[in-house]
DNA sequence: ACGCACAATATGGTAGTACCAATGAATCCC
DNA sequence: GGGATTCATTGGTACTACCATATTGTGCGT
């Protein structure tokens, strides 16, 4: 086939009743069975306009459609256009996340998942990952409990580093659902880790604990793992709970009013 | 990441570049602070048009990006227009099933992922479910084994009736969250599973299994359970394996997971 | 010849208008 | 009173013009 035609073949006129959703699912299908690969440039806005024989309008609200899929981007300027991307996990968090704020899900049914999630992903990290992952988990974990230690330490970059070390746990189990599921999940909801590493009284304990269990994977100890990452959700639990009674009175306002945001 | 939400800004005309994304934020956080509520129906294009004082283009661009959120339904006619939605998990799935369109995951992680949340979902299905919800599940098992000892069964009702017992038997589990990632997963990938049910010589073992899981399930057995998810998935193992033998000169590259460390 | 300011150009972003298509409701005719 | 017709509303599309921005080229001055 003549990689030419096949690349013309995708700008060729629409001639069913929604013409924008048409092209959007004609690009989408050339992004994704390879005709159009990342980092390649679609042509001019003005030149799909004649090349598909519809109006600029429609292929501008097609390029917002795969831009906000995460398939494209769009820049300005000369040489600007749309860009081919690559979707990342982030795209899915976000769907996820938004899907989780129209469906509220209680927190300890989201710490049980993560808590089922964490418990496999460490069988499976002893059983697969390398002892130099094993040692380098361990020397992070350290270094995050050290970083606790501080008198004051600085919970955006703790609360990164918890986040890397979950993320580093997850690849270690060498299958890449886990760690895109687990990073979908901390990307919109890392508030509940958050708040165990702000209390003083759980800091230390949280940070032992994950020393304890990176070294438990370090030492291929699959029960003892497990008992430390039960632990962690223990943990977890009971200082969201508390936080919760503590904010009981805290009340949140209404929005009911629709007709001021118009 | 912070759009100023005084309430009188949204009569304003936008300053900034991007109107079209500002409109669309605009509109996402009354929907989703419930100033906007499912069902309801948006101003008309026009109308809107004037009351954010930009062109109509950007008020039809900012449309389509909640359109293809999920938030909002479009109706043509009188009486049509923008229609506020209530998210379901088939956004999630479409995500999900579009990263890993560019993302390929192996069978065999894919089927290990699967297999993993299963035994969990069994064990807090066998926990918590009510007698009544165990009995259905058994009873739905059963027809099923007798739908594929048909002589000749319909693989499309068959297919969705296996859907219908892993989405059953999700929600047993009294975690919403396994029910939907199951569900997500499911929506993307029923191929494998369609792969067991056709091949007759998987059809009866497979159809037999579910019975026996259903069975132990109602028997509060959780060990003879996750034996016989266990044999569930030995025979999936086992089933697309045999047909990438026979396939095998139809290759394809599963593994494109040479992503970057950080 | 080099470098920097300025102009030309390509391209997305927005505004506005006009018209088509579909849909539901009001109206009219039998 | 009921069915067909007309009408108004509204999304869908086309076309044009202009603005904003970023890259590229050009020319002037040193």
């Amino acid at each position: 086939m003549n990689p030419d035609q096949s690349f013309k073949d995708v700008f060729l006129p629409v001639q069913g009743g929604r013409a924008s959703e048409d092209i959007a699912l004609k690009l989408e299908a050339a992004i994704l069975d390879g005709r159009l690969n990342p980092g390649e440039r679609l042509p001019s806005e003005r030149e799909m306009q004649v090349q598909f024989g519809t109006g600029r309008g429609v292929v501008r609200e097609a390029i917002q459609v795969l831009k906000q899929k995460g398939l494209l981007e769009v820049r300005k300027g000369a040489k600007g256009g749309a860009y081919v991307r690559r979707l990342n996990v982030a795209n899915v968090s976000e769907s996820l996340a938004l899907f989780l704020k129209q469906h509220p899900v209680g927190r300890e049914q989201l710490i049980e998942f993560r808590e089922s999630m964490d418990q496999t992903i460490t069988l499976l990290a002893i059983a697969r990952a390398t002892p130099d992952e094993k040692a380098h988990l361990l020397a992070e974990a350290l270094r995050f409990e050290a970083l606790l230690r501080e008198p004051k330490p600085d919970l955006a970059i703790s609360g990164e580093l918890d986040r890397q070390l979950n993320i580093m746990l997850a690849r270690m189990a060498r299958n890449s659902l886990f760690e895109w599921v687990m990073q979908a999940l901390q990307l919109g909801f890392s508030s509940h880790d958050h708040a165990l590493y702000e209390d003083p009284r759980y800091r230390d304990r949280a940070a032992a604990n994950w020393r304890d269990t990176a070294r438990a994977i370090a030492d291929n100890e699959p029960l003892r793992a497990l008992s430390y990452i039960g632990r962690h959700y223990g943990l977890l639990r009971q200082c969201v709970a508390q936080m919760q009674d503590s904010a009981a009175d805290q009340e949140m306002p209404l929005f009911s009013d629709t007709s001021r945001l118009f």
